[in-house]
DNA sequence: ACAAAAGTGTTAAGAATACACCCATGT
DNA sequence: ACATGGGTGTATTCTTAACACTTTTGT
């Protein structure tokens, strides 16, 4: 069977999030080719033979958008979708992947306009069937948050709990009881006060604190 | 780039699940070809230019163990593995599927010796990277049993509240309190009694139940 | 003194858990 | 009459949800 084998386009697509004044946002880029040349898209690209998948993120990331695999803070596979080719072939199956970040700036480059980060809520409309795509991993990240500590990789190493409420309220988008919230979560033990105040603006400072240990960790008791 | 792009050996592979005598079992084949000639492996096969992914699955399933796709009551993507390809050239991606079903028998092809169902709780050692595939695809329908109705997929339209107890406990891999289970499962009204009785052996008849929507929904409130 | 965000506890309702006996049938 | 699996309720603990005022600072 091999010796005849075609195998079809394989593609990669990525849905890089991070907190942007208190707001979920969305690493878009500009397409400057065919097909649809000139609308927004997820940085993505093809995934050649020899490549694996992350090999092939590494790469469509730092050549669309400048940013370094190494520089996110928590990569996740999200789905396969079975899609539009790039070019007119025609069918292609697209790997996708979820990346967390914080801190970063997408730079211009040689192959694409203005990679930016953009707010979740406010998408313009985007190329392929990459709004479903975001849609997905807003989804996984949503869950995500709720069974994990996962939200580490999107804030600061210290930082407030008014920061880390802000952060859930982002991603779920919608707002959190202040009390109950910092109850819950410090009876989850993932995070410990340290000897620092963040001090900021005319008001009493802020405690600050940081997660207990790198990387993900599994609740059993999950949050919301 | 698109007219030097080659891509990369693409397969799909397929983790069939199925409860036989109150147990969790899996689909295997036992290879008839190199590599891994002779041992047991998840069905699975290349997914050629021009098939989706679902297509690949249903030829492979078809072609390797005999069953439909049609057959399957449930079925969902799991994971897309970097992985050893199914030729000396090396690397593929596989795209890997979950299937639910019951009461099936696979058939033995011109392809492959031996389609069969084995326990999962007590698999032989399996090519590939199929024993983490499984571990994963397990994990999943552990977890999705919890938040949804998927185990409609498993079990007969006229069932016994013992027989659907059986089944997270099989699924589950251990025992769960009966009354508890029916107090809980009861509240969550995705069942109704239906007016017939099950009489089998020298006890009490039971009372039969079935769902009150075909297809899958998703729970706001969790099970176990 | 005031504006601004930080910090803090209690009550009530609902959910989860632990647990043991009687019921209806076939042989 | 007995063996077999079907069926049922209560009390306790834990979790969730609702809710408002005082504290500390900079200006």
């Amino acid at each position: 069977m091999s010796y005849t084998y075609v195998a079809p386009t394989l593609t990669e697509d990525n849905v890089i999030f991070q907190l942007i004044n208190n707001q979920l946002t969305v690493l878009l880029v500009k397409r400057g080719k065919e097909p649809f040349k000139g609308q927004w898209a997820l940085p993505g690209g093809y995934n050649a033979a020899g490549d694996t998948t992350t090999d092939a993120m590494k790469r469509v990331l730092l050549t669309k958008t400048g940013i370094k695999m190494s520089e996110l803070r928590f990569v996740e596979q999200l789905y396969t979708f079975d899609t539009v080719a790039r070019d007119p072939r025609g069918h292609a199956v697209s790997v996708s992947y979820m990346g967390l970040c914080r801190d970063l700036e997408p730079k211009h480059t040689a192959s694409t306009e203005n990679p930016v980060f953009v707010p979740v809520k406010d998408l313009p409309e985007l190329a392929y069937d990459h709004a479903s795509i975001v849609n997905y991993a807003h989804e996984r990240l949503q869950s995500k948050v709720n069974y994990s500590n996962v939200v580490f990789a999107l804030l600061p190493d210290k930082f407030t709990l008014t920061e880390l409420q802000s952060a859930y309220e982002a991603i779920f988008g919608h707002k959190l009881d202040k009390r109950n919230f910092r109850k819950k979560f410090l009876s989850l033990e993932l995070i410990s006060p340290i000897k620092k105040l963040k001090r900021e603006g005319a008001h009493r400072p802020a405690q600050l604190y940081a997660f207990n240990k790198q990387g993900l960790q599994i609740l059993t008791r999950s949050f919301e």
